[in-house]
DNA sequence: GTGGTCTAGACCACG
DNA sequence: GTGGTCTAGACCACC
């Protein structure tokens, strides 16, 4: 499993490793009882220290997203799939509403703002691929 | 003038603070060199520290939206409206294309999403009357 | 507020501050909205390293005990009292019955048990006040 | 001899191993110079690694509860069962008054402690043989 | 002043 | 080998 991480970006490291987790879960790269990455192993291959992977599998050992399975590692939870899908999806529409209300609010044109949408989401399907 | 502050929505209240004044101009609501609120005034009417209302104007000075008049307070600049249109709009945009770029790369439909931004569109061009 | 920390039982330190804010809670010495001791001024005064205790209110705050007021500080959350007064009941009921079940299992005879629950419980009620 | 794990449960797993063999050796069930199951017997026999089941047999052997017959295995040390009983006791009388000093502590009453207690020697009572 | 994040490195328990 | 805990100290954002 490989990670993207930019530290520059405003938003926690150990979010990010967080949120790609559960990506993965709701799309089926990692699947319940499958172990994630170690602390040491994830920690080497992003380039950060060990304690923000341990942060950020504390945060998702509260959600019971992972369990710790003593002297093995860290296991995805039966379970998590559909909690990570559903969270994907009502995080991702909330944040939507919150930018179109606050555009709406903020004077921006109906018309205007569904063009910048459909720009966008013909930029993500095309580039995403190239991308991933 | 009116200022809605949510301090516990992770979003720094100088930021709220400087988005507001800055939608007002691109509104039309202030316009150039008329006087925004003072420092005491706004702090006093929206129950915040005036460390933090003088910190939102900081950063509109610096970004050349409002300027000082000395002993009368501090007004709106001349060509602050056009920036602050502008503003709006481009990172109104960067923050859409962000949301479709993660939710598509987290691999949700298009046509999901699609249905999400039409429903948030709906709502909030006829449910954000009556909440302003 | 007094804190006994006992870094050689077993028990996290962390976790022994959790508990004991939570007690604290329950019995009505901290009450929705009053301010925790400072991440800082706690570690002070129990000599022990901020960090760590600045792991116990980062639990505290995923249990919604507390929650933390940007630039203030940390305070109980309003409802917290009833949630840490069940939790501590259950909680306790929960070992007294997990350590009954044991004695029993292990061949214990009920009434020898009994006399241990009466000595301890005089024990706590006449040697707690003078330890405290 | 049949051992109940719960990998779970905070208590590790040699813990767990040691504690079942010992209150066997206080109830009578093993008894002085008897075998107890090989490493990978026990080990086979409760899904367990090995090396864990070993760990719990070094504990033992240390307490002076077993010892080990060349090429025959390790038996229950002569002089066992006294040990074993009276450190059942103590022990469970320790947790007994840890459990109670800190509920007296937290301010529970001494009635609904009383209670609790009352409540959990019955059900374990009641409920404990046909568990066994 | 407050908490939030991150790094570095130590030691321990567990399997 | 794994994760869990703790310490030490840095830098940041916020009020």
């Amino acid at each position: 499993m490989q990670f993207k991480i930019d530290p520059d970006n405003g938003c926690p490291i150990y979010e990010q490793i967080a949120r790609q987790i559960k990506y993965a879960i709701a799309e089926g790269t990692l699947t319940a009882g499958q172990l994630v990455p170690s602390v040491r192993e994830l920690a080497k291959s992003a380039a950060i220290n060990p304690n923000t992977v341990q942060r950020a599998y504390l945060d998702l050992q509260n959600e019971e997203v992972i369990e710790t399975l003593r002297g093995r590692g860290m296991a995805v939870c039966i379970g998590a799939k559909k909690r990570c899908v559903s969270d994907r999806q009502s995080q991702l529409r909330d944040r939507l509403e919150d930018l179109v209300r606050e555009a709406i609010h903020a004077g921006l044109e109906s018309e205007q703002l569904k063009k910048m949408f459909d720009n966008a989401l013909q930029r993500a399907t095309s580039g995403g691929k190239a991308k991933l």
